[in-house]
DNA sequence: TCAAAAGTGTTACAACTACACCCATGG
DNA sequence: CCATGGGTGTAGTTGTAACACTTTTGA
């Protein structure tokens, strides 16, 4: 059965750390443990890896089981390993990112799981090592975005700029020049002007777009260089 | 003993991406498997996880019991876990890239082992999935290569600036203009000068210079921009 | 008619690229 | 004294940042 002989073997999770953007701010999604350890303490969505499963075919699993959605943007992002970070027994977590749009998820499923949407800076206590995921998540979130275009993943299928530049200025913390912005994101070529207007958030109404697919993935390696000076958010 | 029952445990490995740089060429270290299965065939090197050993301690160890050497750069890669891709048993690798300094190695210690230097562009077919691990290696270090300053890593305590320019030349495939590359490096801070010359590979030689490590922490995160158009080096 | 947000144009500055010449020295 | 690689200076271009005004329309 087992031939590599005298070798440990060890439990292996997936763990998820999502993220979402209601308009105004960006968000984590984080259940409430119903059980034991650590009963009643906040923590990251994660599972088992299965036997015949990749880890992430796994994490996927897990995000699905929690919001319903499938075909997510999600990376593998690091593997914790301490041998003392679970105390019921050794496990090492694989660390997963995901962005979803908010308003696509499940609500019956996230409520069965006793789930909550928590701002970025308003996050409780985790268990475990669950808080240094996170901030490794929000680390790689920030250094990822300054250089790809990943936070259309965070919106709807049709967007205004004036939403995505409200997206940016949510994860960098300060705010962009509304002129500079608009013409670098016209200028990648990526969007597509809608005809209609969106017309909630002000009198004027602001024109809908939607990502051009095909040059999506071509021009997914290019660099956006959105932010002035984006070394100044990667320090922690 | 089992305390989360009822679930699958696993191998898991560590393997490591070996990068060196002789003075002219960017090369990985791959050991000759001495037993089976693919006995004879070339793979990268690596070694289980232990009972009460991180993920990053096992590759320490894989790396020191290679090369003899400790304390060098090296990261976490990326978890491969195709259940199929061991064919004795399903083992899970955690695969790490590491840049060397190719002098300091241990010479006897590669030779107990098997282990050569491969040109990157002259690898032999690697075993299981080693070939893609490389892949993704060369990709991230063409990538955090261009972003920070880790090409370092791969030289002596004292280096020239045309030591260096080979090394980006190499890593990119591409020849860079002298006068600019020199230029933007020096801007960076990151160099102190030292007296002494390199004579062996030009008559007028070439001035040493160490990096100033108060500086290098500090600055690892900002942005280097030595590679005009990155983007173009990333698509695979 | 006015408040509030959307959208566009211009100018100054900084960064980067491309390019040509001088320097030092061993043979 | 000349061939070889090291080192520096400059001008033209491109890209970015900073900034002010007009447009639209619901209340």
């Amino acid at each position: 059965m087992h031939k590599y002989t005298g070798q440990e073997r060890f439990l292996l999770a997936a763990d998820c750390i999502i993220f979402g953007f209601d308009g105004a701010n960006i968000k984590l999604l984080l259940i409430h443990r119903g059980l034991e350890p650590m009963k009643d303490h906040w923590s990251l969505m994660g599972g088992f890896v299965q036997k015949n499963e990749t880890p992430d075919e796994a994490a996927n699993r897990v995000l699905e089981d929690l919001t319903g959605l499938k075909n997510v943007y999600m990376e593998q992002l690091h593997v914790f390993g301490a041998p003392d970070r679970d105390p019921v027994e050794r496990t090492l977590s694989i660390a997963y990112f995901a962005l979803i749009d908010i308003h696509k998820y499940e609500k019956q499923l996230t409520h069965e799981h006793h789930a909550e949407w928590f701002e970025l800076n308003e996050l409780p206590e985790l268990i475990f090592d669950h808080n240094e995921m996170v901030k490794m998540a929000k680390k790689q979130l920030r250094y990822k975005a300054a250089l790809h275009p990943i936070l259309f993943q965070l919106l709807p299928e049709k967007f205004t700029i004036p939403q995505l530049q409200a997206l940016y200025e949510g994860i960098y913390q300060s705010k962009l020049d509304d002129r500079n912005f608009s013409r670098k994101l016209l200028s990648t070529g990526l969007l597509i002007k809608l005809p209609e207007k969106e017309k909630l958030s002000s009198k004027k109404g602001a024109f809908y777009y939607k990502l051009d697919q095909s040059n999506y993935l071509e021009n997914f390696e290019a660099f956006l260089n959105f932010i002035p000076n984006p070394d100044r958010f990667f320090k922690d």
